[in-house]
RNA sequence: GCCGACGUGGUGGAAUUGGUAGACACGCCAGACUUAGGAUCUGGUACCUCACGGUGUCCGGGUUCGAGUCCCGGCGUUGGCACCA
């Protein structure tokens, strides 16, 4: 052992006292009474230093009770949270509910039991689960989504948006769930079934309210590239978006008015040999021949009653005939004008350009009905007058323009710069980007929800409701189940919702539809700080204060929709100049996701773990160090029963180690050592979220500390338990106070290291012969190449393969030799 | 179809970003202490080989003194978007 102080012999070690045995469910309930006491979680919001917002994304309440990947997500924030409290700052982790929504109110239909009833049972369940696993909860700023208390608030939202001009009601071909009984929102319908309960969806015409989102498209999108968030959500986000740049071309029609497409292609104008129409384009019924009325009429009938799905998924084309002509703006030929369902009316200017030369889509199209195909890019050595067997994608850069006038021969990004120039001068075309974001329904035909705040009036239209006639309270009603009317259940209640209009006082009729669940998760990260205030929605110096949210932990499975639509209520905000930033969410983490035997945990597989029992046998201590420790957090990991058992034993050495120590004599230096390496180790994987390598660092010391009969000095456990602390936080609590801490071990400080225990006097380096590794030498630090060599030159096994004058030699200081032969 | 991530022992996973592959842990094997062990402690554990040694990070090429890491081409798993013009 290369230490410069002696262990003590044998005989001179103290007999340690007695070591209790870790008992971690006493160790636990004991410190969680001492925090709730003490406040300990509660920081001083208005004066606390250095303010750090430590976002975890809040639960829905579930009856099952909180689940391991819950506990897996807000471990991971609370680790990070309590490890930026060490280092000094004040740390805010608040909690809530989102208790109202569409899946509570299924969950309640399913027992046959009142959400109302079924909600405060469930909260209070998960409170006490989030209580013991030893989460830095500050539950004086609980929020719950479905105490009028909150739900004021969010209608208050609502009606801010109404103002901006962010809020606004259209009939609208909604997605409609057979079984959920409700209107779905796009994104809420995969490949055509119900996200929730994997029903087919139909499509329904209804009233709905909308939210501008499509407004916010373009800074919704610049503004992810100066966001410090896991690249997946990003990437997520700008798909979602999904930003195009091409053109908006004019076709002049007979008789009737011009058609307006939306082309990625400007540069195969030439090659139009049709246009055609959404089913549900304003201008279908203007442009339809007499003779062709009869079969449009059909067709639109046809595809009116048709389900999302046969659209969707069944892509078989179809379409007909409008009898209308168009002019090819840039051939000047006639062309005819179709109908069919593959063009989308919610995307571009629903009608688009039959190209099929260079389109699949079109393609097909123009092989079911006999239409003509001409091709117009090629690659630069290809015949332009070849056939096309299927529609030419182009793939390079360099392919060029043919059959194209004067622009043949030109290379294709060029030419899309060109021609809608070249169109643009005779009035026909400009060039456009387009959004696939469409705006938001908001409107739910459900109960449990905070009703939208707006009255009809006959006389004064839509009137929003008076802020300080908020909340719209939602009236305990037993017939809450939804049915196939597509009318809210609030609508079955005249009691409720005829009112007197707020402007003229005549009896009229409130809105009985309820707002969207994102709607009520789309700001409540701004409602913590105030929490406890009833004359805001948000205090604004306390929102300056703390946020935007510092760093923001949770699923990717909102890498779209909820933070996109916190994005966009935030930008509203600030535009309305209600809040002073328009990026709620500085740093956002994706964690990862807990499966177990290689599959997702899932009740129908039976292979759902149980937290409570897990915390019973073990202690939250080792569940929640193990969770940490089964893979990087932001990937996720296997869940495997047997792990946790090396956790736990690493607790209990830690816990021996402590009580064992002793405060005579002086820490031994190598251990000391690896202490500091530990330390820095430790503090450096933490900000990044490397929770496994940062336990499995300490796991690393902690069998250097154990090794060998000697006594452990109090000085190598001390900063060991500052270490474990933001892992395994009662454990850690007890300990410190056992080597003499005062206060809680999260008041007192992160460890230091000391760079002089880092440089080792000695280093081992590799020595390959060939690069390939033959052995190691153990030389000073300060070794040079010629004495690196010398000293392998000097080991056998490594000499015998150097059997002639070295060709060349590779030295790197520290780290390895490699003699080429 | 478009965009992205990943692929390492029996298992979960490490690897200072081009420099000793398999840290840490589970499991397994052996030993110690025990009336006992699903407790604790010690040692071993990628594969082939008695050994010398050889092989090895999905497969095939390449760059390099040196590749899990970089490049090209496949295969597989997985995430986002998708009749989006």
């Amino acid at each position: 052992m290369p230490s410069g102080i002696p262990t003590l012999p044998m005989s001179e070690i103290p007999v340690p006292p007695e070591t209790p045995a870790y008992d971690p469910a006493a160790v636990e309930s004991t410190w969680q009474h001492r925090w709730a006491e003490q406040g300990t979680n509660s920081p001083e919001l208005w004066h606390g230093t250095d303010p750090y917002y430590q976002l975890m994304m809040f639960p829905y309440p579930s009856g099952e009770g909180l689940h391991i990947g819950n506990l897996f997500a807000f471990t991971g924030a609370d680790i990070h949270g309590r490890f930026q409290r060490m280092q000094g700052r004040t740390v805010f982790e608040p909690i809530g509910f989102d208790s109202f929504g569409i899946q509570t109110e299924n969950y309640a239909i399913k027992l046959g039991k009142h959400p109302a009833e079924l909600t405060p049972r469930n909260v209070d369940r998960f409170r006490s689960q989030l209580t013991r696993s030893g989460l830095m909860l500050d539950w004086s700023k609980e929020v719950l989504t479905s105490d009028p208390s909150y739900y004021k608030w969010t209608q208050w939202l609502f009606l801010q948006l109404y103002k901006q001009g962010m809020a606004y009601k259209k009939a609208a071909a909604v997605n409609w769930c057979p079984n959920d009984k409700t209107v779905l929102a796009n994104e809420q319908v995969i490949d055509g079934h119900c996200e929730r309960c994997d029903a087919l969806v139909e499509q329904r015409l209804l009233e709905q309210w909308f939210f501008r989102t499509s407004h916010y498209a373009p800074r919704l999108l610049e503004n992810i590239a100066g966001l410090d968030w896991s690249e997946i959500t990003r990437q997520a986000q700008r798909n979602w978006i999904g930003r195009s740049e091409g053109a908006h071309v004019t076709f002049r029609v007979a008789n009737a008015h011009d058609v307006t497409v939306f082309t990625t292609r400007p540069d195969t104008i030439f090659g139009a040999t049709w246009v055609v129409l959404a089913p549900e384009h304003p201008l279908v019924s203007e442009i339809v021949t007499p003779v062709q009325r009869a079969v449009v009429d059909e067709y639109l009938e046809r595809t009116k009653t048709q389900d999302v799905v046969s659209r969707k998924v069944n892509r078989e084309k179809t379409g007909v005939f409008t009898g209308a002509v168009a002019i090819n703006p840039a051939t000047g030929h006639p062309i005819p004008v179709w109908i069919a369902d593959y063009v989308l009316m919610e995307y571009g200017t629903g009608a688009v350009m039959g190209v099929p030369g260079h389109d699949e889509r079109d393609f097909e199209f123009a092989e079911k009905f006999a239409l003509p195909i001409i091709r117009v890019v090629s690659p630069v050595d290809g015949d332009p007058s070849a056939t096309l067997a299927a529609a030419y994608i182009a793939k390079s850069d360099a392919d060029v323009l043919v059959n194209s006038a004067h622009f043949s021969g030109m290379p294709v990004p060029q030419a899309k710069k060109a021609v809608v120039a070249w169109l643009e001068e005779r009035g026909s075309a400009k060039p456009v980007v387009n959004y696939r974001l469409n705006d938001w329904c908001i409107s739910r035909q459900r109960y449990w929800g905070p009703p939208i705040p707006i009255i009809y009036c006959d006389t004064c239209g839509p009137v929003p409701v008076p802020e300080d006639q908020l909340p719209v309270v939602l009236p305990l009603i037993e017939d809450f189940r939804p049915d196939d009317s597509g009318i809210s259940p609030l609508a079955r209640h005249d009691e409720w919702y005829r009112v007197p209009c707020p402007q003229c006082g005549i009896m009229s009729r409130r809105e009985t539809d309820v707002s969207d669940n994102f709607l009520d998760s789309a700001w409540y990260f701004l409602r913590y700080p105030s929490a406890d205030r009833s004359d805001v929605a948000f205090d604004r110096a306390l929102t300056a204060r703390w946020l935007p949210v510092t760093t923001y932990i949770g699923g990717n499975e909102h890498a779209v929709l909820h933070l996109l639509y916190s994005r966009f209520i935030t930008m509203v905000l600030h535009d309305a100049g209600l809040i002073d930033f328009e990026e709620p969410f500085t740093r956002f983490r994706a964690h990862g996701m807990i499966i177990r035997e290689g599959a997702k945990m899932s009740k129908s597989k039976g292979n759902v773990v149980n937290p409570d029992e897990l915390i019973d046998r073990w202690g939250a201590d080792s569940l929640r160090t193990y969770l940490m420790f089964l893979g990087k957090y932001e990937e996720g990991g296997d869940y495997r029963d047997s792990g946790i058992t090396g956790v736990r034993r690493f607790l209990d050495r830690i816990w021996a180690s402590v009580h064992e120590c002793v405060t005579t004599g002086t820490p031994d230096i190598a251990v000391l050592r690896k202490l500091h390496a530990t330390i820095r180790k430790v503090g450096e994987d933490i900000p990044q979220l490397g929770y496994n390598t940062a336990i499995a660092a300490m796991m690393e010391y902690v069998n250097v500390l154990r090794t060998n009969e000697r006594a452990i000095h109090r000085d190598e456990v001390r900063p060991l338990v500052q270490l474990v602390a933001p892992f395994a936080p009662h454990i850690a609590e007890a300990c410190w106070e056992i080597l003499g801490g005062s206060d809680s071990v999260f008041d007192g400080g992160w460890p230091a290291y000391d760079p002089a225990l880092l440089i080792a006097d000695t280093v081992t380096i590799a020595v390959q012969v060939n690069g390939k590794t033959r052995g190691t030498v153990v030389v000073g630090k300060d070794a040079t190449q010629a004495d690196v060599f010398a000293e392998a030159m000097k080991d056998v096994n490594i000499a015998k393969f150097v059997t002639t004058e070295p060709k060349k030699i590779i030295f790197v200081a520290g780290r390895l030799l490699n003699i080429v032969v």
